[in-house]
DNA sequence: CCATGTTGTCAACGGTTGATGACAAGTCCA
DNA sequence: TGGACTTGTCATCAACCGTTGACAACATGG
């Protein structure tokens, strides 16, 4: 995953970086608590008192990344008409979940932390504290209307329920593709229709 | 919660039981790691080590909470046809999620446990392993179909989400009960609409 | 080349967790 | 009543966690 086997240039700003980069992956992938500082710092390369040195504590780590997640943004930009099957689409193909080595897209990445983050008590708390405005604001301003804030959540509800669908059926691994296309239309209409009035 | 005050007649099978369904209440409450035996054992009244004794480990206590659990059975009694509506009605109004002396509904309390242990590396890979037949298989069974196992999957995650997004908005506590209805009977279509072939 | 500040490592701490085995309290039957 | 078995408690353990402060390695400017 992080290749890097020279000792490490000593920087500090990318080392920051390169642990904001780790923790993103680890806390997409696992939850909050299954998340240790020693496997961070493992993957980056580098001991794990320099993260709490960094960043102060674990809570002011995962406040970072949320952070740099450039949240809700992902589901705006696009046409309307479209959110459904775009967002649908991400997450029944191979975008949200996989999470390892998901190449270029990071796309949904605050989501699939928000699903990660949404067992534990601790890491929902922190979600809720920091992330709802840089999360849930902007895509209920998007979404409009009189009970556009509601919406907003249940979308968000529904989309990590679409991902939890799709672990628990292993990627959908058994289904054709007709079969998975049309699993796709019918989430791509239940999110479109949240988002029409 | 636990009423009882009395220092508890010395009876092994009932005290086995309240701890069962002490572990139940937490387990559907909150997620795997954040349930302590200590505080199960405080819930019933009991020293922590008795648990250990009557179910060997956590994780043999939370298979025994699964177990229990009349899962997926919930979800495939009543007609075919409202099935969606009496599924999201229930995860809309106050059945699935307060937890707090839920009464006598205690319906949909496997999806809750599920809905707890999804972030949990741990507590799903149990899930996953124990509770699969008994939860999935029926429902599996109940859908029919070709691609059956993966859409009970997908319902189950839907559902699952439904109730993230209503923990997201607060019980949808700023919804006039017309939205909270018409929301309810989106939620109902979408559901139907993975039943229905 | 030395002094200084930065960057990273190491060992260790206090706290919490699940689990264990010795022991006390209660119950029951002969 | 007294022994035997059951039921529950307590002190304690080892493991793990996040965090800390002392220290080593390195870079840099004089």
């Amino acid at each position: 995953m992080v290749a890097c086997e020279a000792p490490r240039a000593r920087n500090a700003n990318a080392t920051r970086q390169a642990i904001l980069e780790a923790a993103l992956e680890r806390f997409s992938a696992e939850s909050y608590e299954d998340v240790g500082m020693r496997d961070i710092a493992r993957d980056v390369g580098v001991d794990a008192a320099l993260i709490s040195r960094y960043f102060g504590s674990k809570e002011d780590l995962f406040i970072a990344v949320l952070d740099q997640c450039k949240n809700g943004r992902d589901l705006t930009d696009g046409p309307r008409e479209t959110f459904g099957e775009r967002v649908a689409r991400e997450v029944v193909y191979d975008e949200l979940l996989p999470c390892a080595e998901s190449g270029p897209a990071e796309k949904l990445r605050g989501l699939s932390i928000l699903f990660r983050a949404v067992g534990s008590s601790k890491a929902l708390d922190v979600v809720q504290r920091s992330s709802d405005s840089r999360f849930f604001d902007p895509l209920t301003d998007w979404i409009g209307g009189e009970d556009a804030a509601v919406r907003a959540r249940v979308v968000a509800g529904l989309i990590i329920g679409m991902s939890i669908g799709r672990e628990l059926s292993d990627g959908y691994s058994s289904l054709t593709p007709p079969q998975k296309e049309r699993l796709m239309q019918r989430m791509a209409i239940a999110l479109q229709g949240l988002i029409d009035s």
